[in-house]
DNA sequence: AAATATTTTAAATAGTTTATCACAAGTGAA
DNA sequence: TTCACTTGTGATAAACTATTTAAAATATTT
């Protein structure tokens, strides 16, 4: 799919020169050469990618990157004169993603487009890791890693696969057989208390150590985790 | 069917970009400023998820998600700004499902919802959450968790299989015989009061501390709850 | 191979639940 | 209203369960 790329530019031959660059390499464009209604265009509409212009009427692109940045990560790479060198660094801490200072080369310029759309593909994936949150304990099952508060919380393989089977079911009881079965790969029913001991571990490392409640006990049938 | 949103966000123009987003996506979408207003209508209507911003006018997203609970199992996603909020809400209990700092990427949003009310609906479909209802009791099986007027009733495991198998065949007598067998396990009858004292033990817990009569006596049969 | 870490088993302890009994209270028929 | 029977309830001993600790067995790392 073809991204779509925003230029937002009031000098129109510049614009036009953005724009066929960047078709014969196979974006969709849009133009705006207005501050404040390229601003409203960005929150309303959806691009992949904005070129922003620092000199603009009505609204600047300093003020429309940090506005738009309280809302979105859409990439935004700053377009500025050789010489605005000062703003360079300005822009970047207003959290643009790049810049690239006038008159540019077409083949540095595509090449920074490529480079920030593939850096904004990777945040997105990474960011999309599921997570379960209970209380203020998150697990993250991609990284098999716990916090509480913040804080990495260590734990062996058989402690983090039975937190991990609790939080997957949080809320419901299981049952010290339903557990055997999951986490240990037991299938017959043995006599052995070694949920018991390893519920007791995770509760010496989370709930004990955080002075919170997590794991709870239902007598004569088995443990669930809850908020 | 389409999942209703309900965005609870007082920076219009955030809620207005997030409600752009879902319904691009199909999804419906309800909007709402005040904190205690968005309380007001969670409870009233019915929305599949709750994306749930922190700082609000009237009452606060900690506060609403707080209540919330107490009453529903709703999916809640907190929103919060990165710099300011982070840290504190990490630290804080939510009983949220997810939460998402902003500014954040609309891709990483859908992502985040949808696999909230994945795990949501797998909870519902998989975990059975059925419960059963008589007045205000409700029994839930998979959690082995009692509420009367949502408040939770501590019962011992025998108490517990009691209360179900009555509710499960709410307004039909059941014998001591019978209760014996199904609860009990035992196959021959004994001279035994043991339902007698548990069915005590019931009322005690429920009916007089709640000052409503659930469970009935048919005097020369057995015992009913019903509402 | 030694040192270290993890997992399992076993046993002591503390705490809760259960069943029974004895008697009190309640109910309906005569 | 009384009587015979059914139902309800508090006390308690016995049974059971969860928790913790320590030590033994196993696996992993150095």
């Amino acid at each position: 799919m073809a991204e779509k790329i925003f230029i937002v530019e009031d000098e129109r031959q510049i614009a036009r020169l953005l724009q066929l660059t960047l078709e014969r390499e196979g974006f969709k464009t849009a133009i705006e050469s207005n501050g404040r209604r390229a601003y409203e265009r960005i929150i309303q509409e959806k691009y992949d990618l904005i070129l922003l212009d620092i000199m603009l009427p009505e609204m600047d692109g300093m003020e429309i990157c940090k506005r738009v940045r309280e809302v979105s990560d859409v990439p935004i790479i700053m377009l500025t004169a050789r010489d605005e060198i000062r703003d360079k660094v300005e822009g970047l801490d207003l959290g643009a993603d790049d810049y690239m200072t006038k008159p540019f080369a077409g083949e540095e310029l595509l090449a920074r487009i490529r480079g920030v759309l593939r850096r904004h593909n990777e945040r997105i994936r990474n960011a999309e890791e599921t997570r379960y949150v209970v209380k203020n304990m998150i697990l993250y099952p991609d990284r098999y890693e716990v916090t509480v508060k913040g804080e990495k919380v260590d734990l062996t393989h058989k402690e983090y696969s039975l937190l991990k089977y609790l939080v997957e079911n949080k809320r419901n009881v299981l049952s010290r057989d339903q557990i055997l079965q999951t986490v240990w790969g037991y299938d017959y029913i043995g006599d052995t208390n070694v949920v018991d001991v390893y519920i007791s571990y995770l509760r010496s490392k989370i709930d004990d150590k955080f002075g919170e409640k997590y794991i709870h006990t239902t007598r004569g049938v088995g443990y669930a985790i809850k908020d």
